[in-house]
DNA sequence: GACATATAGTTAGCTGGCTAACTATAATAA
DNA sequence: TTATTATAGTTAGCCAGCTAACTATATGTC
């Protein structure tokens, strides 16, 4: 959620640096930086996929469904790969049905399973919403060179795989 | 909430480059894993002041109140500055109420109005948590240089400019 | 001064995450 | 074969956001 609206001006970072000299100022600007540009973008993606009734959730079920040879996986694998709960999952398999984007159908070989399967309604959805996407994620990192962007994404693994030293 | 396990492969990408011939790859790998790192270091963020009793909501709150000459604010302003509704922040405002860390004062100025103020209590509990997470904040950062950094937050900062093209 | 409008804060009800507990089924080990 | 353990999915209940509607108070205009 974290915003940061107002980022510290030179009388706070002073006021901070006196009571915990452990600070280092560049770093928590960068980290917070990064906190919010992330939470921003990921707000205004929000906002474009529900311009399509869509919303991050399902929006990536239906990318997850599509990438499958046969357009067909199983909530539990969905669950992994879009990195949320079992029973999130299921409450979005349950939206997406409703709106019969997916279908679930049952799994002879094991009778715990389903198989979810994209429809054509859905794969629908996708064609209305991808191009799109497309268009206005390409005009977003427009701004950065290819250079600049290849540099951001390695940066940005650099903390991604460093960022256990919260735990 | 996006978290994006699966970075596509070949095979799949290659496939909806076909479907979808405006995407630019590089572009749409750049800002889903801006998506991901931000969203997992959130998380991350969460999970250490987790271990203080605090969550980024009310630990941004104290934070802001910190700031303040006389460690004081209005709720609508503390809303703005911490990017959330004023009803979330009464909700904050509660939870710190109930455990002392701050305390509502009536405003003989405007009856509407309440000051907040931070307790010695809630003074007592960022200078638990604030040494530690400048210290982790710096070892996370640490695996950037310096220019580095300052240019992760420059190219950070042009796409935040830039968002509205989700608009 | 009285009425209309604006502002501060709260409440109610929605949403999409989560965990934990549950049911059904499958797999494994005695 | 039966008992145990593991797995798939759902349900129930919690949490922290949100918006919209509400109450109380201030402000501004006729």
């Amino acid at each position: 959620m974290l915003q940061l609206k107002d980022l510290p001006d030179v009388k706070i970072l002073t006021k901070f640096a006196a009571r915990y000299p452990e600070a280092n100022i560049d770093g928590v600007i960068q980290f917070l930086t990064l906190l919010r540009v992330g939470s921003d973008l990921s707000y205004a993606l929000d906002n474009f996929l529900g311009q399509y009734g869509l919303l991050q959730g399902r929006w990536w079920v239906l990318i997850l469904l599509m990438r499958e040879e046969d357009l067909t996986s199983t909530p539990s694998s969905l669950a992994e790969k879009a990195g949320v709960s079992r029973a999130t999952m299921t409450g979005l398999i349950d939206g997406l049905d409703k709106e019969g984007l997916i279908i679930r159908v049952t799994d002879i070989t094991d009778r715990r399973k389903f198989q979810i399967k994209l429809t054509g309604t859905g794969q629908a959805k996708l064609d209305e919403v991808m191009p799109e996407y497309y268009r206005r994620v390409d005009r977003l990192m427009s701004v950065l060179s290819p250079v600049e962007g290849d540099a951001l994404t390695s940066m940005l693994m650099k903390l991604q795989n460093n960022r256990d030293v919260f735990k």
